[in-house]
RNA sequence: GGCGCUAUCGUCUAGAGGCCUAGGACACAGCCCUCUCAAGGCUGGAACACGGGUUCGAAUCCCGUUAGCGCUACCA
């Protein structure tokens, strides 16, 4: 009964998609194209302060313009709490959980004086030694508690799909809050529960995640569930070789949309940037992705995002296209620089341009020279010298409507419980291009 | 500090004991082509972190060291 995969791709809606998810995104979605298995899409939002509906859209977006689609979703978390809240009572029913009075005031108060101490803080299960009829006095008191997961004291080990044996030991992993003081489930709790409902067979997420695994395998045995396999692919590094981040510049794939970056060209190399076909082929279309990917081919390091790679490829894949498939980007581009076509056919300059250029807007600078009545336009070298989103400045021209970067501005605008309907095929087919 | 992960050119990587005096790509340097050019062609420099094993033989297997990274939240 080996079932068809069954895979999901799990954003929390704290920021914008950065390419770390959009990449995991991406190898969920070959994988399961590959191998013929479902992708479930399920944001995350159980980090109340922090999730905003606007996120959640810019993350829709940033898929769509990837051209990665789904077959079941989005559902969000937040919508199962109850079921949540049920698993983590059956635990404590079944004595494998228990109940902690402690205030996030009073842990964070003995975190504190740990550190003073030079000393590791590590919960010492006072609550399990709470008397019964103590639980009882406070609980009747109306004290807020949390839920605690006992971690048995045991080996705790999966083959992993990209690390191979990874092993912990039970006593390693301090007891874990399971369920908030207001009754909402931690992340751990939620993933487990969500995961075994959605039969979820295949887990592939960031390298940062492998210190959750074993709290979360102790949950599917307490819970009395297989687990599924774990796949943990490497975080993406910045030239620095720190986690890439804000400070890199770059990390929201939007804005790899503004630099004019083709979808193409973004899947490809993101695609190997961790992953390879085993063979020194670079240029690789969707389809021969999809038909090549396989989980052994993940590379357990971690890899370097290099721009001026990325920009190449843009190029490879910039000659390959159409010209009439880079009129509309190459317009918009075109706009933003101020720059009228005077309604002139651009068809036959963009060609001729395209086949040097490495990006989108490289095309618009140079059909922009060529065009009439405009002999003398400064080139700005935009891919050169330091974009605009590097220096901080914001980008040359009226992007602000599209929303790529609301993160910093907004807070949630769009109607919380709004179902997000499937548009897949016209999105699919503007990512072609721009 | 504890626990875990990782370790081939600057970067992405091929390599799964002999095919490796380590291959490809980006970047870089030089030359060529050329009205410009980030395009194209040719050439070049550039790596198995270190130390022990195992073996007839190790980039490939084992152990240790070092370094980097991650986690150690009522975040995800």
């Amino acid at each position: 009964m080996p079932a068809t995969p069954r895979l999901r791709f799990a954003p929390s809606p704290t920021g914008y998609l950065h390419v770390g998810g959009a990449r995991t995104a991406l190898f969920n979605w070959l994988y399961a194209r590959h191998s013929g298995g479902t992708l479930v899409l399920r944001i995350e939002d159980t980090d109340r302060e922090r999730s905003t509906d606007a996120h959640t859209q810019v993350i829709l977006d940033g898929l769509a313009w990837l051209g990665l689609d789904w077959d079941e979703g989005p559902f969000f978390q937040g919508a199962y709490a109850e079921r949540h809240a049920a698993d983590a009572r059956r635990l404590l029913d079944e004595g494998k959980a228990y109940k902690d009075f402690l205030t996030a005031g009073e842990l964070e108060a003995a975190r504190e004086r740990a550190k003073a101490a030079g000393q590791t803080f590590r919960y010492d299960r006072r609550a399990l030694a709470l008397p019964e009829e103590e639980v009882a006095r406070r609980e009747a008191a109306g004290a807020p508690y949390t839920i605690r997961f006992a971690v048995p004291d045991e080996e705790i080990a999966w083959d992993d799909a990209v690390h191979g044996r990874i092993s912990w030991q039970g006593r390693d992993i301090d007891d874990f809050i399971i369920l908030r003081s207001d009754g909402t489930a931690i992340y751990n709790l939620a993933v487990v529960s969500d995961d075994v409902a959605m039969r979820i067979t295949h887990v592939m997420r960031g390298d940062d995640h492998i210190a959750n695994t074993p709290k979360q395998i102790a949950l599917y045995r307490a819970l009395g569930h297989p687990e599924p396999v774990f796949a943990h692919v490497p975080v993406i590094l910045g030239t620095d070789g720190k986690k890439l981040s804000k400070r890199h510049g770059a990390t929201a794939v939007g804005d790899y949309q503004h630099m004019g970056i083709v979808p193409a060209a973004m899947r490809n190399f993101l695609a190997l940037l961790g992953w390879s076909p085993g063979n020194d082929d670079e240029i690789l279309p969707l389809d021969e992705l999809v038909r090549r990917f396989t989980l052994e081919g993940i590379q357990a390091r971690p890899a370097v995002f290099d721009l001026t790679k990325l920009e190449w490829m843009n190029g490879q894949y910039l000659s390959q296209l159409d010209a009439r498939d880079l009129l509309a980007p190459v317009e918009r581009q075109l706009a933003a620089l101020g720059v009228d076509g005077g309604g002139r056919d651009l068809l036959p300059l963009i060609g001729a341009v395209k086949p040097r250029a490495r990006t989108v807007t490289g095309i618009a600078e140079q059909v922009a020279v060529r065009l009439p009545g405009r002999p003398s336009l400064a080139m700005p070298r935009a891919t050169r010298s330091p974009p605009s989103w590097a220096t901080g400045s914001p980008p040359v021209s009226r992007w602000p409507a599209r929303s790529w970067r609301p993160s910093m501005t907004t807070g949630g605008s769009l109607r919380r419980s709004r179902p997000h309907s499937r548009r897949w095929p016209s999105a699919r087919a503007s990512s072609l291009a721009t």
